[in-house]
DNA sequence: ATTAATTTTTAGTCTAGACTAAAAATTAAT
DNA sequence: ATTAATTTTTAGTCTAGACTAAAAATTAAT
């Protein structure tokens, strides 16, 4: 069944949001993060559980189905394939690529995204570390620790960040970070749980 | 000031009817090429005026304004520059991409052409060797000769088609007919001004 | 020069996807 | 356990861009 423009997005919002948790996702949530009113939002949910995307009840909140899920796979497999293309081949920096690739992902071809994986040399992880999706919606287990799991005074790779908002990656390459970079943790703070570190010359 | 989705395929096809003509354009033949009712293209007709993108008067036909045309050039560049990308770098036949590029053409970013542009090392013309307009919306004269316009006995090289349906191309391309092929004009048909080819030997 | 045929426009409707304001349900606070 | 606060839904509206049916212009035919 087709996917309008707006479904694609709802469903791919609904799916970052079902990622962390276990608990159905609530109305307002998806209303903050498509920037659209509850109210409409509500709307949507009843379309998408009429096609079988979501399961949703009335005050209840919503889960994807099963299908749900693989079509925002999909979505999330063709944007993070652009953006490796956009970043590998075009060469735009890794804060520039989230707007196109938002644009590039609702390209409607089974071939086209195959073909570019394929032209990429089929990448598993985007410009950000984030693992591209296979074309059945497998996600390849990357086994990264989160930076709060190192102990003290280990030295770790970066191999992805967890945010990609543009400001927060243009901050990143000021500090000369970028993926592959190698970090000292020098002090944990319990209080606050913030950690300093320390980049190793390579 | 931002084009909607169907406003740009109006202006790329009402393009594509001045080309041919100092007349005006037809209400019933954009109906036509977009696969619409003739009322719903006279709505458009008097928002794209509004917008100052055509000049329309009632009953009398439309034209592009310069920011009209200038609009259709970007969308037509974007169309071509997309098509090279296809054809040259993920290897598909040139009766395979035009519905693919008919989606890309929309995807909005002047720095994504411009370095796609580079990227395609600035071609001038698409897989069916029409001209790609420049970022300033100049079309490269490229000085070919129709095929009708060739003589008698002489041989000449295949530049480009005129039209470039799937089926005309797969056509072409099982008589062993690509751009670059050397033909050989064998008779001209005054009645109904056909020719006959010969494909000479590379 | 009228009449007939064709083309174009107007008037009114419909759908997707947004909105606001008010009502209903749920959750939190006493 | 009620009441208050918050969240969600319903009801009703709006806009872009399509549609049909009928009216108005234009063009073609006698």
């Amino acid at each position: 069944m087709a996917t309008s423009l707006a479904e694609e997005n709802y469903l791919k919002i609904i799916y970052r949001l079902c990622e962390g948790t276990k608990e159905d996702i609530s109305t307002n949530s998806i209303a903050e993060l498509t920037n659209n009113k509850a109210a409409s939002v509500t709307d949507m949910l009843q379309k998408l559980a009429e096609k079988g995307w979501v399961t949703y009840q009335k005050y209840q909140g919503v889960r994807l189905t099963k299908i749900g899920e693989s079509i925002a796979l999909s979505i999330i497999r063709k944007h993070r394939l652009w953006e490796v293309f956009l970043v590998e081949k075009l060469g735009y920096n890794w804060d520039e690529v989230h707007e196109i690739a938002e644009q590039l992902e609702h390209i409607e071809s089974e071939t086209l995204i195959n073909k570019l994986d394929s032209f990429l040399d089929f990448p598993k992880i985007d410009p950000h570390g984030d693992p591209i999706p296979s074309q059945e919606g497998e996600i390849p287990e990357l086994g990264y620790l989160h930076l709060s799991e190192v102990k003290l005074n280990e030295t770790c790779t970066l191999m992805g960040v967890a945010k990609d908002s543009a400001v927060f990656l243009q901050l990143l390459t000021k500090l000369n970070l970028s993926l592959g970079a190698r970090l000292e943790v020098l002090e944990i703070n319990t209080f606050d749980r913030s950690v300093s570190l320390k980049i190793a010359e390579e």
